[in-house]
This record gives structure tokens, C-alpha cells and sequence, in this order.
DNA sequence: GAATTGTTTGATAATCATTCTCATCTATCA
DNA sequence: TGATAGATGAGAATGATTATCAAACAATTC
């Protein structure tokens, strides 16, 4: 999905951030095939083509993607930063054992039963759910 | 809750386990009152009764507890430790904003529609389920 | 209850993802 | 053009966790 400077521009735009040429790169890297990026992922990406980029330029943007709304945090709580650019709603099944991340439908949720279950104040206006469970693969080897 | 010795040690035996005197006291801390403990508050709690106990033995105890299951995880994915000896099925609320977790009843799930909905072979026999969203105090200050 | 054997402990070093610092660079506007 | 604010790159610093290893201990056997 390349992306012309100028389309990425008038995004950018949006959200109050200069365009920069390494800002550009990092978002087609992580918007061009779907998955879950760690910051170490996109910086080896990334580094192919621009191959001054520094690692801290590569998580200083991921987060401000992720704070603009451009990305999503995977998940909010994780001990490596993951994002992804599907902003679809959607939630997260993750393995406890190997820590491995799989998308999952969202309908099996009852938000009504949520919401007043949840204490008083506690905003759920974008519900993010992680359902932990053991993958395939993890629970055939044990 | 403070346990005899033989109690602990019958425990402990269950799992395999030796029952020394630091992992008495370490499942004695946590099991004491309901909530969720990080490494650093069990090691700072456990040092006033065994000045000479080591952060690494903590972090060990508290892995094999939650191994053998004396212990639950709050967080499977969390980037910090923390452990819980309320073994009820029940889930957590994680504010997105500074972390805290709280715990809630977990009706709101339909597990069948779940697993029709999960990969196959993804096994959720005690699926455990973390809802992100915006705590009150940090709703408020926004 | 002493000897033996394998486990556990404590102190500290190592690790690793992430964040910080700061000098340099860049873009944009006055 | 020069000034100003923001962005970048290099590497040091941080902080939670893990690894290492000698010394201490628990459990089992005699």
C-alpha cells in the first residue's frame, strides 16, 4: 500500500503531526500486510529502507500512531509492544503459554451484562477483550 | 491466614514441592488478604519476617506457585508479574491508562458462541478473560 | 539421628525491551 | 534568511526479570 507523500500528508495532517519521510516508511510497513508488529519487527522492516533509522525513532512513533489513533495497541497490557493497523473491532485470543496473538470475533460479548457488572465509571465505549486460553500447537506438546 | 507448618507442608506436597520455610511465608502473604500482589510488594511484605530472603527466590516461588496452580496469574501478559490467590473463575478490568486491574464477574461471555468462534484445537477449558477500558479516576482526568 | 543426595536459597551479574538524553538536523514561518 | 519548534540518531540508562553458582537446607535412606 504505498502511499503517496501527499496522501500521507493530509493523515498525518489530522492528527497534528509532521510528515516525515521515516513516519511515512514505519506506517506503509506496518499498514501493508495485516498482522501484529513488535517494534524490533518494524525496525528491521523499516531499516531496509531508510538504513540510518534509529530504534527509538521507530517506538517514538509507533506510540504516537497508536495515541492518534492511527494504529492499535494489540494489546494494552503486554509486556512487548505490538501494533497493528486493522481498526476494525475485533479481539485478541491469546496463548498463556507461548504468548502468541490470534483475532477472534467480537460477538460473543454481551455488552449490556458487561456494563452493569462494571463498576460505576469505567469506560467501555470501545471495549478491547483478551481471552487467554493454550494454542494448538502449545497444548499438542504437553 | 496464617497455615501450621504441617498444613504448608501438605500443600506443598501436593505439587511436588518442598516445603521450606520461604514459601510458607511467601503463600502465607499473598493468600493473607484478597488482591493482586506484584513480585516487588511480596518481597517487600516477606522481608519483614525474613529479612534475608532474595527478590530472585520470590520471583522463583511465585512462578512454581503459579505453575502448580497454589497461584493464579492476573495477567498472563502483563509486562509485570503480579499474582492473585482468589482461584474463583472470575476476570479482570484493566484500565488502558495506568494499568489497574480490578476484578469482574464473568457472565458476560458466551463461551459456546467463543469457542465456535476460536481456532480449532485453541483450547479454552478455563478460558480467562482481561476487558480493557478507562478507569473512572482516568476518565475523569481527560 | 547421621550421612547422602538433590533441591533451594541468596547475592549478584546478565539480559532485554523500552525510555531517556542530548547534540544535530529539518521544516516552516516570521 | 534566521529563528524556532519539532524530529531524529546514537548510545547510555532504566527497571523488571532471569541466570549463575556457591553455600545452606530438606527429605530420604541407612
Amino acid at each position: 500500500m504505498p502511499l503517496s507523500h501527499a496522501q500521507f500528508r493530509e493523515l498525518a495532517w489530522k492528527c497534528g503531526l509532521a510528515a516525515t519521510h521515516q513516519r511515512q516508511i514505519i506506517y506503509e510497513e506496518i499498514v501493508a500486510a495485516p498482522g501484529h508488529y513488535s517494534a524490533e519487527r518494524v525496525y528491521a522492516d523499516v531499516h531496509k529502507r531508510i538504513p540510518s533509522i534509529s530504534l527509538a525513532t521507530v517506538y517514538n512513533n509507533l506510540k504516537l500512531f497508536v495515541e492518534h489513533g492511527l494504529l492499535r495497541e494489540v494489546s494494552p497490557h503486554t509486556s512487548m509492544l505490538l501494533v497493528e493497523g486493522n481498526l476494525e473491532p475485533h479481539h485478541h485470543l491469546v496463548c498463556t503459554r507461548c504468548k502468541k496473538v490470534q483475532d477472534v470475533e467480537g460477538d460473543f460479548i454481551n455488552y449490556k451484562k458487561l456494563s452493569r457488572q462494571a463498576p460505576r465509571g469505567f469506560d467501555l465505549t470501545q471495549p478491547l477483550v483478551e481471552v487467554f486460553g493454550i494454542c494448538r500447537r502449545c497444548s499438542a506438546n504437553s
